[in-house]
DNA sequence: GTCGTTGGCCAACACTTGTTGACAAGAGTA
DNA sequence: TACTCTTGTCAACAAGTGTTGGCCAACGAC
């Protein structure tokens, strides 16, 4: 039997609008300058209708910064380009999908936020890494190096934007940043 | 003739004691959740004092957040060796002093502390790079992805607390990246 | 039509925020 | 002593916060 589809209300279009909103000032203020009322004027709706359909404004951030950071097989590519594809999956994914911002906004000064991105971490980038088949007491290593390493670069570039990572072109950052990740993720030694 | 000393007021103990308690409260907490009143107490005095001796929040952090880097002289080290002194320095600063850490919990949401962090790049760490004389256009990009390295390795130890970066040995976490910056600085070409 | 259910707005609550002004105690000086 | 500047406290303001409950209109089944 299929899961139990819970038939379209009328308010889907409201509820989207709000999630859509509240992705979108959480990504530009973080959460604590995110305010319950900027998010339903961007909706066009009234404050409380957020609270009725999201309860309170952590279960509204829980539900606006859930995140498929859709990591491509990496057992599936030639090994020597794992971190290229990587790079350039991470940039693209950044770019094309604000959530990622919001939850790194908020997660520096929230707790919630940032146990999601743990969590993020540990069900969707360790597993990936993992897969690699490298030792799996040093695969978590890799996989927190690599992640050290391109967050490094979404906060100095996107948050932060630090002018000389904001004029450089997508192609050098890839072309300087991929063969880092593709050290942490397959070299046996660090150097 | 020397500066003018303004001599010491009888309140000079307790102005330094809200400025360390303004550090200690942007470190843990970020700019926003960080109150006027809890860094009162802490310091053990009221908040209009605060507002007297820092007239605003603003100009509180504008003062609790002048932080030097103290960055080596990386002409006067063997050129092979500047990676690891750079990161193993970058990590004692950090560990010694939560000023950095206030200023990046801070930046990530408020402008005018994004703009403290853009000019302690530009003043202090892009120069030191410069210094190591490489073209001065491809100088500032060095700066900056040595930046995104050391900082989204702090932002993931120190701030988001990822396990296996927070697990690992400081040894460990220098021998991984040091090779990083080092190219980042010294190598001809990306890869 | 009628009527219950749903979607929506309004006004208000309790609370916290940065900030201000009046006023008391203490030190230092005449 | 009296007088002044400093250091400090207290109470309050005005604005903004998340959140709540009541009320109205429109829809959909009957």
């Amino acid at each position: 039997m299929t899961a139990t589809e819970p038939r379209p209300r009328r308010s889907d279009a409201t509820r989207s609008a709000i999630l859509a909103a509240a992705r979108e000032r959480f990504a530009a203020d973080g959460y604590e300058r995110a305010t319950i009322r900027a998010i339903a004027a961007d909706a066009g709706i009234d404050p409380a209708m957020v609270m009725r359909y999201y309860v309170s404004k952590e279960r509204l951030f829980a539900a606006a910064a859930e995140f498929d950071l859709r990591l491509p097989d990496m057992t599936a590519m030639p090994r020597t380009e794992v971190g290229i594809r990587v790079v350039e999956h991470f940039l693209t994914r950044w770019e094309e999908d604000e959530t990622l911002m919001a939850l790194l906004r908020a997660a520096v000064t929230n707790q919630a936020a940032a146990d999601r991105m743990r969590t993020l971490f540990a069900d969707q980038v360790a597993p990936a890494v993992a897969a690699l088949g490298a030792d799996p007491a040093q695969a978590r290593a890799r996989a927190g190096l690599m992640a050290a390493q391109l967050l490094g670069m979404a906060l100095c570039r996107y948050v932060l934007k630090l002018p000389p990572l904001v004029t450089m072109a997508r192609a050098d950052v890839v072309a300087w940043i991929a063969p880092t990740v593709q050290r942490y993720l397959t070299a046996d030694r660090p150097s």
